[in-house]
DNA sequence: TGATCCTGCTCATACGCATTAGCAAACGCG
DNA sequence: CGCGTTTGCTAATGCGTATGAGCAGGATCA
């Protein structure tokens, strides 16, 4: 046998009018329910259509129910990343989770948008032959995304939610609480003692990171007799990171990420700098949130599944003619969890 | 602000054609680059087109476009599980990995069939209002499918991959090669001095649960003076399941899944009987490939991720209408990876 | 000076569906 | 029997794109 590649002549309204004896307006009022309405068809007429479609077995095509401009219950799922999702899996593995589950709950598909091409190192969602025709809204991921983009389609009114919190005018996003969180944990360390942080932090200008920042400075800043040492790092060069925070003197080591922390607590070791009897370590964790270590890190843990499950149903309520969502319902933001590890401890009474 | 639900008028080709002053029919052309071979369009009107379309960011409306009878270069993921993928994430991320992978570097998107609903305990690709209508060609996953859907598909000519070995005729499939890696498992065993095996297995249908079956029985039969107790299990009672393998005098317990021989080591150490110099233990694994246990467990892993790339880039040839796909070429199987871990050893001398 | 050919487009239609307006027949009523 | 009303449908149209057929005007040729 080989393989047919001729779909042969796709089943249509037309067919089955023609098998009932019926017109196709007709097919099309029965198979939407609309039989009652405006429209008058008796039952009598109504179960023969019926009856042909389950015979034949009948689907409406999508695309031309969307062209006839009805909705299509898909949701696109488009990254900014330059891989698709699960190549980095521990990250987005939980997001995509949370969206297939609502997803399934409301009934939806989900179009993966892993076609759209890289320009510039970053993916473009609005490119030529895109498929966002296709899908009812769209859900963006991406550490980073493109705030003309987003704009844009602000303007054009089309329907989307951005996992992460955007400051762009009138994206719709469900985020992490990173300033909050961020400021907690600034907070249990103070409590404990510790006044001297230093932070080994990314410099990406994502929102993430810069509520990051936020939640720490303002919580330094409010706490009043703390101090902070501010490291910017790509990561690459973690001996010169090690030896910044410890010529800082600090106390307690705030990483960007659980990889940074990893990094750090092995030149620790290596300096025979006990964690964390000599120095705490907190990370904030992004990326990446299993440690490779065997340490149990305290640290802020995104809720990745319930944010993701979170912005699909937002995005279906925006859909949803018969609601109106506000804009205070349409930018909301979800509390990080604190793992409460066994790397932040009290100050030692004498240093 | 609130979010706008009216998409407002999108930009359609014949707005361009106003723009510049053509007709729709030569921003058509143009854009699908046929301006050089039947029809001609000088290289200045071309160019006039092209700058608006530039300046409005046009995209093509793909419902339209598929309507009109282009490809759409949209790929169907279904799953027979009850649930979608990601929920079971030892399993299917992997696949999902491979899939998208493929995808992308074919250029195509994935439509994630989330909505199919379940009826009877199994999902069901060709209900009412399925999607199936937009995508190209479909990709199946699940440990069992349904023989009377996949031979309709197989009828109606409707391109399709099944990510696993499938008995239905005409089934194009990728799958796993586990007669051959459970033969294999079984020849080492016998290798190592083993003359007594225990199958623990499941009592599923699914075709690779009856290869591993096939892999074990026509091995055994080959070496002659082997011999192997079957014990069917459902997991649930892995006491009773221990007690038959323990009373059989087995040297070697092959146990269907991870699960299973973790459930059972546990048995083997209450019972004060030591793996592996008391008893081997093979998983062939499936559904789960992560021991809970930090023992290093001989065993099968079929390459879920290169299936799904594989099982992706066949579903693409034969999609492709310049290539004649052979039967063969559609129903590949690919070797499994070996683990060679600690839990498989010589006979003792002396029993 | 026609007849022919080429160039540069446009026209018209199909794709499959949803929807509105409206038609023919049956029915009810006086 | 004449007239309005209801019933049960259908005709027609639009959605945005792709594409084969064809048309007007200029150039070339005989």
């Amino acid at each position: 046998m080989t393989i047919s590649k001729a779909p042969g002549p796709r089943m249509t309204q037309r067919r089955i009018a023609e098998l009932v004896g019926v017109s196709q307006a007709t097919v099309s009022l029965v198979l939407n329910g609309k039989a009652d309405e405006a429209s008058r068809i008796p039952a009598a007429t109504r179960d023969r259509v019926l009856e042909v479609i389950r015979e034949t077995r009948y689907v409406a095509d999508p695309a031309a129910r969307r062209l006839a401009g009805v909705g299509n219950k898909i949701l696109g799922v488009f990254t900014y990343e330059s891989a698709f999702p699960t190549a980095t899996q521990d990250f987005y593995t939980p997001l995509l989770t949370g969206i297939e589950a609502a997803a399934e709950e409301l009934g939806c598909d989900l179009l993966l948008l892993t076609s759209a091409p890289v320009i510039d190192g970053r993916r473009r969602l609005l490119h030529e032959q895109n498929r966002l025709g296709l899908v009812d809204g769209c859900l963006l991921l991406g550490l980073e995304m493109d705030t003309a983009e987003l704009e844009q389609l602000v303007a054009e009114g089309f329907p989307f939610v951005a996992i992460g919190r955007r400051e762009a005018q009138g994206v719709p996003y469900v985020g992490a609480d990173y300033v909050g969180g961020t400021a907690e944990l600034v907070r249990r360390a103070y409590a404990l003692g510790h006044r001297r942080f230093a932070y080994v932090h990314l410099t990406s200008t994502g929102e993430s990171i810069l509520d990051r920042q936020r939640g720490l400075h303002e919580e330094i800043a409010a706490l009043g007799d703390a101090t902070v040492l501010m490291r910017p790092s790509d990561g690459t060069d973690s001996s010169a990171d090690w030896r910044a925070v410890r010529d800082s003197g600090a106390t307690v080591l705030i990483a960007e990420t659980v990889r940074i922390a990893d990094d750090l607590l092995d030149h620790a070791k290596a300096d025979g700098v006990d964690v964390p009897s000599d120095l705490s370590v907190i990370a904030l964790g992004d990326v990446t949130t299993a440690s490779r270590q065997d340490v149990d890190l305290t640290r802020l843990v995104p809720p990745r599944t319930l944010l993701a499950s979170e912005a699909t149903l937002l995005l279906a309520r925006i859909l949803d003619p018969s609601h109106e969502v506000s804009p205070e319902e349409a930018r909301t933001l979800l509390d990080c969890a604190i793992v409460d590890g066994a790397t932040l401890a009290p100050l030692r009474a004498t240093p």
